[in-house]
DNA sequence: CGATTGAATATTGTATAAAATCGACGACCT
DNA sequence: AGGTCGTCGATTTTATACAATATTCAATCG
């Protein structure tokens, strides 16, 4: 099984330890690697067919991002995500995104505008697929297209873990139908408004569009905990 | 000279790469280490006593915080922060901290209070003493001891950071004395709109706190730029 | 004289080996 | 029986050795 970085050509100018980071971000965001399960050296190391230290570097740089929890002489484990958290995560989009948008949204060109909806419209297909792990991708990127221009690198780097933390919840197939649906129609209302020049207004949905999403995946989880 | 994880106790449930971060990280708030310099692994593991892996991860660790910036074969260079990054940073303290606050007051008992105003008293004894790093520590100290009970460790992660981050142009002296007396000001009025309850009102006046120490720093940018 | 190429050197990135630490199991004492 | 201490194996952490990459600077060519 070939990863990532190994296919990666030898003029990749950036090094193992950050492809390691990359290919073990992505076994937490697939599942492959569950809440609470140890990450061992040992055999990250093995399987990627590298040492352990750039593995042990790519550790670190997860454990800042918040995936992964580092005890010493202990080792790693992927963070379980408490109700609480889910909850925080959603408090902070509510704060920012907002905030980036109506940065972004004024500087968007019709062009910006199309491929956003070619977003919108694979989303929509996906739905009806039931491929929840390219709809979380595409959610993202949806998000992500919208801030583009926002201008504000470091609350753009929060946004971007937040949704990717987002995801890996939503990934899990946390949500349901109903709640897609509806997060569907907000998408494009927000898209709508905003090549109206209603920036405030597509604020507004935004906001109510996270609080949304944020009571249909606490209630999930309800339903199941 | 001896640095602050040697006289550490050997049984210091800590790595040495940790304490190594929090040594490099203290070089660079002090100034010690200025923006732009490199950060060279080989002098630096020579200086504490150690080898260079530690470092290498200490190094990744405080990139993720934000502190330098590391591109592949070249090093790790201290990050100059732009206008635009206070400003950014300043953005979002005024976006986050009024919302620890109007979690953490209501939790915060008279004790509590005492604690903060302590944190005053020695505040304004430095004041007159011209004491800029300590004076960073203590108004650092006085935002986070606001928000202790917040119970929203996320968003207090972020603004640790962005607190951290403001004291590093506050130590540099970026801040005039009627900038400083206005703070002093402002802070003992938001404990006393807490003491009585009045959270709304409190976090009022941070937010426009917030805005002031941000326009002082960048007139005083202005001035020198 | 300026631009360019290529070896020498400095520095980082990775692999491997050594040391330190933790958890568990079992012997021993009370 | 219950609890404590010490040893062993597993694992992480650090040190050292090696490889890859970038930078410098002098020699060469136009």
């Amino acid at each position: 099984m070939s990863t990532a970085f190994k296919t990666a050509p030898p003029f990749s100018h950036r090094t193992v330890a950050a492809s390691a980071a990359d290919a073990i971000r992505r076994k937490i965001f697939d599942g492959e690697l569950k809440d609470g399960e140890p990450l061992r050296q040992d055999l990250l190391a093995a399987e990627f067919g590298i040492s352990r230290t750039p593995i042990r570097e790519a550790l670190v740089q997860l454990e800042a991002e918040g995936l992964i929890r580092i005890e010493p002489h202990k080792g790693a484990v992927v963070r379980e995500a408490s109700v609480a958290d889910i909850e925080e995560i959603f408090e902070l989009r509510h704060l920012l995104e907002p905030v980036l948008l109506e940065r972004s949204a004024p500087s968007l060109a019709a062009a910006d505008f199309d491929h956003i909806e070619a977003i919108l419209d694979e989303y929509s297909a996906e739905l009806r697929n039931h491929n929840v792990k390219r709809w979380g991708e595409l959610n993202t990127l949806f998000h992500t297209a919208l801030y583009a221009k926002a201008e504000r690198p470091q609350i753009r780097a929060i946004v971007d873990k937040l949704l990717t933390a987002s995801d890996r919840y939503t990934r899990l197939q946390l949500l349901h139908t109903d709640g897609l649906k509806r997060a569907e129609k907000e998408h494009a209302e927000i898209v709508t408004l905003c090549r109206k020049r209603k920036f405030a207004a597509a604020a507004d949905v935004l906001r109510s569009h996270i609080l949304v999403v944020k009571a249909s995946l606490l209630d999930f989880v309800a339903r199941r905990g």
